[in-house]
DNA sequence: CATGAGGGATTGTTGAACAATCCGTCAATA
DNA sequence: TATTGACGGATTGTTCAACAATCCCTCATG
């Protein structure tokens, strides 16, 4: 049976398990598995199985879960237990609406205070993580580490988020970047699939840096719906099989 | 084809059937108690105390409690317990970039399918939310039934979000505006600074009926402003009794 | 006045228990 | 054969009682 090799997997991360909130940590090991895609979609979390391996009690692990679940990594069926969130084509669209909005909001916020008269050093500093993400992604590219690429990319967009200086936007742009990472694992090569919007980065970097925020929320836009149609196809296209 | 009609009926009662949560209900309970005011913020809420009161044990009224949690209603400090919680003059601020982002957002969004080639019995369709909140507000208002006047603004703003047709993009406005009446209740005349946006409201929906999406867009936003102006002030002078 | 040591109260976590519910199996029936 | 209905094992929903860990208040001491 496939489900005793993850729970081996699982009890290694035990000993890690010592100090502040016991369901916390819980949850933070489950996440990691999960966006990492060694849990996949679909997968039920059996209370009993879980709770042995980890050395939780049932009712610690349920306030993981729940933790879990609020963050929709997973869906939670009354009297039937928790799996691993499946997201359908309908949910991949919404994401990315959701992303249109924050996204293009939060650059079209930046900008608007920008032309309230924030000073250039300031529109620097604000624009830093964003520069940083940009060299990030380049530099692993350059190595060729492709794991490194996509958490450049999520780096990336978590950073853009960020120019709303609205911590409510920023944790929003988290879980949906978490979720999103649900569906990257059922392509083939979700490493090229980053690779390939890195310039498309720079770019929007560098038409920030110049102020020209309504190009850099225009490419943004066009961007989106390009991953948000090229994540579709290999979505559909995995679906057949 | 009748078939998956029937089916598709049954599957909308769906969500109403598995509501049988003890949590759940909790949850609701206290949600209701605390939006409505009569849980103060700052109140510190007994496990004990309320799981007596409920007539449920700790282990239910803690799953509840993270419920909430996640919905920002309460903070939960370790060993300490929970609170309902208090917003600062910051979370109002950021409350209202949420909002600047995800309504005038929505608008946008609205905008560009409109601009797409959606029909206009379909755009109508749309609107038909946003056209009876504003007139229950209006109503509510000739009746001088105040809290009325209060849930159609809610209702007015919910209905606005939905324009992005993303489940997501709604939920997070259901979470901020339930978050928002936490600090409603330190004005004296909550009432009235409902009462003063009614016709902004009216002049949203006609800007929006009439196709002039950049005007209701940027309406919108001054609305937005204005309201977190007056916020701020109210709270800045409940802060010093 | 500051400081540190009890002591009571509350939360964090566990383990066990029981009821409710789901799911697969299998026999009965048309 | 296909459908129905009943049975039983397995899992979850919920409660309860207990103990450890932590916080907060009080009070004695310097």
């Amino acid at each position: 049976m496939t489900t005793t090799s993850w729970l081996d997997g699982l009890r290694a991360e035990r000993p890690g398990l010592g100090r502040a909130s016991t369901s916390g940590r819980v949850a933070d090991v489950l996440r990691a598995r999960i966006t990492e895609g060694h849990l996949r979609p679909g997968t039920r979390l059996s209370e009993e199985d879980i709770g042995a391996a980890l050395g939780v009690s049932r009712n610690t692990l349920r306030e993981a879960f729940r933790l879990l679940g609020h963050e929709r990594l997973l869906v939670h069926e009354f009297n039937r237990g928790v799996f691993v969130r499946e997201l359908t084509v309908d949910d991949v669209r919404d994401l990315y609406q959701l992303r249109r909005i924050l996204e293009c909001g939060a650059v079209r916020r930046a900008a608007e205070r920008r032309r309230a008269g924030s000073s250039d050093d300031r529109w620097a500093e604000l624009l830093a993580p964003v520069r940083e993400a940009v060299e990030e992604g380049e530099a692993a590219a350059a190595r060729e580490q492709w794991v490194e690429v996509g958490t450049a990319n999520m780096h990336f967009h978590q950073a853009v988020a960020a120019l709303a200086q609205s911590p409510r936007v920023s944790e929003a742009m988290g879980h949906l970047l978490a979720e999103l990472r649900l569906v990257f694992h059922v392509m083939d090569a979700p490493q090229a699939f980053h690779l390939a919007y890195l310039p498309e980065n720079r770019t929007i970097l560098e038409l920030l840096a110049a102020g020209d925020l309504d190009a850099a929320e225009s490419v943004m836009a066009a961007y989106l719906d390009a991953a948000e149609a090229q994540l579709i196809g290999a979505f559909a296209a995995a679906r057949e099989s």
